[in-house]
Formats: C-alpha cells, structure tokens, sequence
DNA sequence: AAGCTAATTGAAATGGGTTATCAATTTCAA
DNA sequence: TTGAAATTGATAACCCATTTCAATTAGCTT
C-alpha cells in the first residue's frame, strides 16, 4: 500500500478525465518524485535506474511534465536545468545571497507572502508557488 | 558622446580591473542593451545585425555575460530561454507567471520591497537587486 | 478470458539555446 | 610602433528536453 495516497488520487483523477492511463512506470516514477521537494530528470533518472534499468529518460521527462499538467510538480527553470517541484510539500523558503562571497541565508516571511497573494489577486492569479532571491552583500564583505 | 555615462564607467572599471578591453563590440552592445528594461541574446543580435551584419551571436553571449559580472545585467532564465535584465533601469518589476498559457504580467510592490529590506538588514545584509516571480494561474486558465 | 483500440514505452534521432574552439584580428601598454 | 594578450566571428560541440516510431501495454468491450 503506498504512502501517498492522496497525490495517487489525484493523478488518477487527472488520468481519468484525459483517457490516459494508468502504467507501473507512472506509479513508479510518482513514488520517487513525491520523496522529495524538487528533483530534477536526470537525477530522478539515476535513482529510479537502479530500480528499472529499462526505464527511459523520456519516460521521465514525460511523466514529470504530466505531474505539472495533474497539479502535483511545477517545473521552475534553474540555471541550464529544470527542477520539478513538489507542491505537496509545504515549508517553502527564501534565499538572501551575498554576491561577493557567495553565503547564502534562508528566511521565510508571511507578510511578504500575504502582500504576494494581494498582487495575485489583483491581477486574477492564483500563486502555486514563487520563487524570491534577494542579491547583496553580507556583513563581512561590506568593508 | 553615449547616454549611458555612468553604465560605461562601471564597465570600464570591471574591465580595468580584470585585464580585458574596451572594444568597438562591447560598447556598441552596451548601449543597445541599456535601451531596454529586458532582453533575450537572440533580440539583441537581431537588433544589431542592422548596425553590423558581421556581429556574432556568440559575442552577443559573452558580452551579456561579462555585464552580468559587471554588474550591469542580471540573467534569468525564463521558459527556454534567458532573459538578460537591465539592472540600472529604475522602477525594478517583478513577474507574476501562468505555468499553463505562459501569460507574464509585470508588477511593483513598494510594500513588498521594503519588507526585503527589513529582512535584508536584520540578517546584515544589503541589497543591490532582487529577483521575485509568483507562478500559478492566470483568471482564464483557472476554468 | 480473449480481442481490440488507443495510449504508452524505450531507444534513438532531433531540436533549440548556449558555450567552446580556433585562427585571424584588435586592443593597449611599453 | 611593436608585441603580447585579449577578443572576435564562424562553426562545431554541448546540454537538456522533446519528438519520432515501431513494439508493447492498459483497460474497455464482447
């Protein structure tokens, strides 16, 4: 009996409602993705060739993009690759990241996250994530 | 004589500073680039082949690359591409993103921005620029 | 349970954006 | 002006992601 049941119905309800279907290498995949916050392809790749060495990258590339179309990932575009989010997890943070000496600081904070979903709702959009960085100098590399 | 005098004096100066050099190319980019709040490499390229046809698009990459370690440009990546922001242009935006139709609606928030100042200055930190983007759905892809 | 049809898969080819290579050219300090 | 070092343009190479296609599989229908 697998752990995630909720997210399992979901997909299952998104494959319903497009005659898609319901495959071991979907069932597989979901498992491995859902174990994490982000992962990307190539590194759900490795894990899950071990597992099933038949197993295709396209597979994977397909099957995380339909994650996105059911609601469960969100693809966000990080340097060259793409990371596939889990949404299902909650506990999302911030980075505050010091360009000269490269230190990073994670921070979370509600008012800038209520202002956030203000600007969404003005604007008819409904946030499922978001992405907030903001780039300096720490208290060392200030002179 | 350029618009752009104090972009060029920062330029000049990360170039001093690293052994490179002011050349016809460098500047003639710089100054396209600075006209626009944002562009991708393959705008910019096409924008200048009218100028000089024997322009490379590899020099439009490494040049954008080079103000983004001046301090000039600021990359994102957006979608399958990159967009090189100008950094200097005043009245910064952020992006609120449909991960279904790909709709970006641009925005400022003061409110928003000072609360990441506060955060900011209560970890010592002090902020040149920031980088803010809300993905979820835009009113018509909410059904 | 078997048959049928459409969806899915894996492997490999293809695609688009960006970076690396390299000989020729240009910058700039001496 | 000269020479060493950086830069350029053209193109090849690269990387990640998607498309193609014949073989397989899911899951309804009988």
């Amino acid at each position: 009996m697998s752990k995630h049941q909720k997210e399992m119905a979901l997909l299952k309800e998104h494959l319903g409602k497009h005659q898609l279907k319901y495959t071991r290498q979907r069932e597989l995949i979901l498992d491995a993705f859902l174990k994490q916050e982000h992962i990307t392809a190539e590194e759900l790749y490795h894990q899950l060739s071990r597992k099933d060495p038949h197993l295709g990258l396209a597979t994977i590339y397909r099957t995380l993009n339909l994650f996105c179309e059911a609601g469960l990932a969100q693809a966000r575009h990080f340097g060259t690759q793409t990371q596939y989010d889990n949404v299902s997890h909650k506990g999302h943070h911030d980075h505050l990241i010091c360009t000269e000496c490269g230190k990073i600081v994670e921070f979370e904070n509600c008012d800038i996250e209520r202002l956030q979903e203000e600007v969404a709702a003005r604007n008819g959009f409904v946030i499922k994530t978001h992405r907030l960085e903001l780039y300096g100098l720490c208290s060392r590399c200030q002179h």
